[in-house]
DNA sequence: TTTTAATGACTATCCAGTCAGTCATTAGTG
DNA sequence: CACTAATGACTGACTGGATAGTCATTAAAA
């Protein structure tokens, strides 16, 4: 069961530069095949090509790491999504399927989305952490998201519609399919059809389920 | 930090017939809240009053408990679920409404929505568990799901989407909101308004948010 | 030759799972 | 009804295995 994969093949070489990184990113994979408390350190060392002495240099203990395994991973992906919302010129409608598949191409698709998934499983030991994701994540892409849904409203393109509530049940199907890739995606017969997915996803936010000529509610 | 709540004050009363769900319903409380490893069997043991060679006598291991927890709760969930679909007589919107809130009552506002996140958070360690839920749960919640689209495309009343992936997405939000409760709620200065989300997200599934007059699509 | 990155054997701790013994309950007896 | 014997539900100290974290030693680089 353990797993030997290797990142470096040569032994004993000295890199101080690169380890971090190396580490990190093999504790992360680590992390999220197996959760938290399942994860053995000298696993991740191996896979980073490291003996776990070499891991106690760069971080001070298993909880740090995972700490800086969830900094490392997010906080660019936060900053480089509102930088692109804030440059946007087009239609809300167009921002809004940019954005969707912005997250799913630079987070859903890799293996950043098992954060989300470990922050969710372990937020009952490591509420600091949560909290920290809570603040520097979840809160700024709903600010996003409102601005989009605010943006719509105001140029006329979209319905009145209760922004705050909203922005947050949109993001419901992005999370979903996030962890669905890393706890269900494996039963399944076909692939995974992401687009297909953000496809009718996007369909049903803008369009709704109901034809126009049922607009006005039935009886 | 050991928890030393006592479900029954009496000790070494024989209570065979209560034991198990008495152990169950404490069980899923730390299995929730702290996840699968990170969970000691005498913390479960002592919150339902028991030492920890009791818990032994009822069930086989800790991974037995974990499942017979998951079994026991969701089951009879999804069972009730189909049930209430089944003989629903009405619109396929009034049926949406009244299927989502049902789940939100049923098992969302409970302690049962941890179950979700448990199943989520352990996927990689008990693969033969999440293919359970995936089978008996997610594929039959999805059914439902879909068969709701289907009767209301069917009766002219929703427009034609592609319902798979659809059904999928509407589940989303449902989900957010589950995992929501257990990993972010105490973060928030105001308490969770689930009615007010709920409304929002049928609003917007079933209306949309693009207005009426620019339906057909902008330039 | 000196410095320090890297190693891996070692220790300390934690906890799942066991089992020999305890005692509340109840069936049996006078 | 009172008293005792038999039962089995319950207990908790103990063991074995696993692994987080340490540190004396090794060897690559400067």
């Amino acid at each position: 069961m353990t797993s030997t994969e290797v990142r470096s093949d040569q032994r004993r070489t000295r890199r101080k530069e690169s380890r971090p990184n190396e580490l990190l990113e093999a504790a992360l994979e680590v992390f999220v095949e197996r959760g938290f408390a399942a994860t053995r350190l000298e696993d991740v060392a191996s896979r980073a090509g490291v003996s776990k002495g070499t891991l106690y240099l760069y971080f001070k203990n298993k909880e740090e790491l995972f700490k800086a395994v969830v900094r490392n991973g997010i906080l660019p992906v936060i900053e480089k999504a509102e930088g692109l919302v804030g440059q946007f010129r087009g239609s809300a409608s167009e921002l809004l399927r940019s954005v969707v598949k912005g997250i799913w191409s630079n987070v859903g698709g890799t293996l950043l989305s098992g954060i989300p998934k470990l922050i969710i499983a372990e937020s009952g030991n490591f509420p600091e952490l949560a909290q920290f994701y809570y603040e520097e994540v979840i809160c700024r892409g709903l600010a996003v998201m409102q601005g989009i849904l605010r943006r719509g409203m105001q140029q006329g393109e979209f319905r009145t519609i209760d922004a705050e509530p909203t922005a947050r049940a949109m993001m419901g199907p992005v999370l979903l399919m996030m962890l669905w890739q890393h706890s269900f995606q494996s039963f399944e017969n076909e692939p995974l059809r992401a687009e297909r997915y953000f496809d009718s996803y996007l369909t049903l936010v803008l369009d709704g389920l109901q034809r126009p000529a049922l607009q006005e509610r039935l009886p």
